[in-house]
DNA sequence: ACATGCCGGTTTTTT
DNA sequence: ACCGGCATGT
């Protein structure tokens, strides 16, 4: 296969690049994939061996897919490649070396309810304000501590986080992180972020390990380079260290994930890593129309923070974007509904031409409704997964138990469902007991009859022996035999057949589709390892995003901006543009994240290929009321000669009629006065004053609010807060520890 | 030990 | 609107 003939002149470059390092700054829709999977088969038609290739992707779909194209050009040999996500490869090979860094080879993967769950137990158990140390906070801080490589100790030692987090009124974060990283391995466990830090772990403590996988990774590339966390850098770092052979492809206009600990920051390193790289701009997008192309260049104009690039397009002009606004919610989803049918009508598109994306996966509903009443087939990817419903949960817990009956959140989950009289206060016991001889609480269950009462220490001896049955039968059965034993053995399926309300007939239902997709995993000849073990390692990393199956029919397909990432359609809704929700309400508050909310709209535009919509509604029902809401300002960054306005708005803000209607509206219900986002930039020689003679009356400056005069200040103990008023954004509370204020006298 | 009903937080995004 | 956690009653 002559591909080289179908890249154009950078991308042919960047695929003949076989040796040393080189970065591809890849537009939107200028054919990175293409140039990803041609480098690979070009790699292996000049004689490297699939087995020496590593590919990481952000998603397991995307690797999927690069697989599948790989395979069409160099054939099966495409199998060998080692490609998925960070996380799926990496706990592959902490499978394999656990023993070295002191885990079970089969440790179970904590999820975010998993670790959620632990940390709230761990709060509970410290006899600490649940409302101060609430479970997403806490959990927050530590992944991001985490993804920067920071250990236990070195959270504790360390005064700047420890003054963080005292300013903010949470000083035990430090010991709850303690407490969670000795729980999760006392349980045989890892959460998504100790896969990532266990292997640089497992690479700094066992310099034959690196060595080994240095040589079997003679070649590295990393695809979304920009959505890389700081421990993800240092991992393809190391292992690229002998070769120097590492290619990353990424896009800053596209970088999303900074509130994962996404660091743009890693491009900057990687120039600074490897001094000789080559450098490769693909700037010409193949995907979308010029008026797409040009309106997205327009948006992210508005980002100072950018590098500099040139995205391009030879495609035809093509329509504009529509604007199209609605009253509420559900009259938004019916205009979105009776537009797709009209458009596929008119121009003879399929179902599967079509996308809507939100930002929040609330908004899916009203679309849903209004696709179902007009009978539109659909899809949604992502939302609640499958492997996120009750009742899966709970035989996927017993299946973790059989598999580490150390995993304390799995039997936690199943030790009194269904039904078996061990109640909350034995519970409790097995686990303060564990607490205090710092044993996993299932050696504390082995041992229960010893100090529990006759009656409930024979219901825990008679769990603990069907679980040990499990484990046994386990050994020598493949994942499926074990799961259907495991199913009728625990009493899930009589306990759900027993409901015979529609939601207990699903939930049934739903046990037998999870048998099912073991039985088709047991089948697949690709799979080499059909172990629960490995079975339950595969499907914690699986999102809904990668199970979607190509089940024939024609779909509209709903989702999320973010997991529309690196997907195309024909036509594309973006509904929900309204300010507070796109951008989101929580992105206000810096620069940096209003601009990150930004390029997930320029992410968006450029998932187009034909025709753009963008939908907002004037009042919406949030948390069960309605609120009023206005147009985006996304909506106003566009080029208006990019826009067609339906529906009487114009982008003067409407006709006579629709002026008057609007004022009558702000009559009756006035908007809440809205927090203005700061959009002050600071003078080049701002330097922060010394705040310490801060007093009612100064007139300061801020970084980021602008000019403001003090109108009070207000000691607690040893931390001072000042009120202010400033000019443009109102009345703001700042912690002197942590405000930068410059005063003017 | 278990059932019921109230309360309170939640909706930003995902491996 | 909805889910899970918690308090109360049996």
């Amino acid at each position: 296969m002559d591909y080289i003939s179908l890249l154009n002149e950078s991308q042919r470059r960047a695929v003949l690049h076989t040796d040393g390092p080189a970065m591809i700054i890849a537009g939107a829709g200028s054919g990175k994939t293409r140039v990803l999977t041609y480098r690979i088969a070009h790699l292996i038609s000049q004689g490297v061996d699939p087995f020496n290739i590593l590919a990481l992707t952000f998603t397991n779909k995307a690797a999927k897919e690069m697989r599948k194209r790989v395979e069409k050009v160099v054939g099966a040999e495409a199998k060998n490649i080692w490609m998925g996500t960070f996380h799926s490869v990496f706990s592959r090979i902490l499978r394999a070396e656990a023993d070295k860094i002191g885990y079970p080879k089969s440790f179970t993967i904590y999820d975010t309810d998993d670790s959620r769950t632990l940390i709230r137990n761990i709060v509970k158990e410290m006899n600490l304000d649940d409302k101060l140390y609430k479970p997403n906070v806490v959990l927050g801080r530590i992944s991001s501590a985490k993804n920067k490589l920071i250990s236990v100790r070195q959270y504790l030692n360390d005064a700047t986080i420890q003054a963080d987090d005292e300013a903010a009124m949470r000083p035990k974060i430090g010991k709850i992180y303690e407490m969670y990283q000795s729980r999760c391995f006392r349980a045989g466990a890892m959460d998504f972020d100790d896969l990532l830090f266990n292997t640089n772990v497992l690479f700094k403590d066992h310099p034959d390990a690196l060595n080994k996988y240095q040589n079997i990774f003679k070649f590295v590339m990393v695809d979304e380079y920009q959505d890389t966390n700081y421990s993800q850098y240092l991992i393809t770092r190391k292992l690229a260290a002998q070769n120097r052979n590492i290619v990353v492809v990424g896009d800053d206009a596209q970088s999303i994930y900074a509130f994962r600990g996404a660091d743009i920051q890693n491009i900057l390193n990687f120039e600074r890593d490897y001094p000789e790289l080559d450098v490769f701009k693909l700037e010409q997008n193949y995907r979308s129309t010029q008026n797409i192309v040009h309106a997205a260049n327009s948006v992210i104009k508005h980002n100072q923070a950018q590098l500099r690039k040139d995205v391009f397009t030879d495609n035809e002009q093509g329509p504009l974007i529509e604007v199209i606004k609605a009253n509420s919610d559900n009259e938004e989803g019916k205009l979105v509904a009776t537009t797709i049918f009209e458009e596929k009508m008119n121009n003879h598109f399929s179902y599967d031409d079509f996308a809507i994306l939100y930002r929040t996966n609330a908004q899916s509903r009203a679309m849903e409704e209004a696709l179902r009443r007009m009978n539109i087939k659909y899809k949604i990817i992502g939302g609640l997964s499958f492997y996120q419903r009750k009742e899966i949960k709970d035989l996927i817990a017993y299946l973790r138990l059989t598999v580490n009956p150390n995993d304390e959140q799995a039997l936690r989950r199943v030790i009194n469902y269904p039904k078996r009289g061990i109640g909350e206060t034995t519970e409790q016991k097995l686990f303060v007991t564990a607490n205090e001889i710092n044993h996993s609480v299932w050696e504390v269950v082995m041992n229960a009859s010893e100090f529990m009462g006759n009656r409930v220490g024979t219901a825990i001896e008679n769990f603990s022996f069907m679980i040990r049955e499990f484990a046994l039968m386990a050994e020598n059965n493949d994942a499926f035999e074990v799961a259907k034993h495991v199913a009728k053995k625990s009493g899930i399926v009589e306990d759900l057949y027993q409901d015979k309300t529609v939601e207990g007939l699903a939930r049934y239902e739903n046990i037998q589709e999870l048998l099912n997709g073991i039985k088709e995993y047991v089948d697949d000849p690709e799979k080499e390892d059909k172990s629960l073990g490995a079975f339950l390692q595969d499907i914690a990393l699986i999102t809904d995003a990668d199970t979607k199956a190509d089940d024939g029919g024609e779909f509209v397909t709903l989702m999320t901006i973010h997991s529309a990432k690196g997907l195309e359609f024909k036509n594309v809704f973006i509904v929900g543009m309204e300010e507070n929700l796109f951008p989101s309400q929580m992105m206000l508050n810096s620069r940096a994240d209003l601009e990150e909310e930004r390029r997930l709209f320029y992410v968006a535009i450029t998932r187009a290929e034909k025709k753009l919509f963008l939908t907002y509604a004037t009042s919406r029902y949030q948390w069960g009321n309605l609120r009023a809401c206005e147009k985006s300002r996304f909506i106003e960054e566009i080029d208006p000669k990019y826009l067609n306005f339906k529906y009487g708005d114009t982008a003067g803000g409407g006709g006579v009629f629709e002026r008057v209607m609007q004022r009558k509206s702000n009559l009756v219900s006035p908007p809440p006065r809205k927090q203005v986002a700061a959009n002050y930039t600071p003078p080049a020689d701002f330097k922060a004053s010394d705040t310490s003679k801060l007093a009612a009356g100064m007139k300061v400056e801020h970084p980021k609010f602008g000019f403001g005069v003090v109108a009070k200040m207000d000691t607690q103990g040893n931390s001072t807060k000042a009120i202010i008023n400033f000019d443009e954004v109102g009345e703001k509370t700042l912690l002197l520890s942590f405000a930068k204020l410059r005063i003017h006298t």
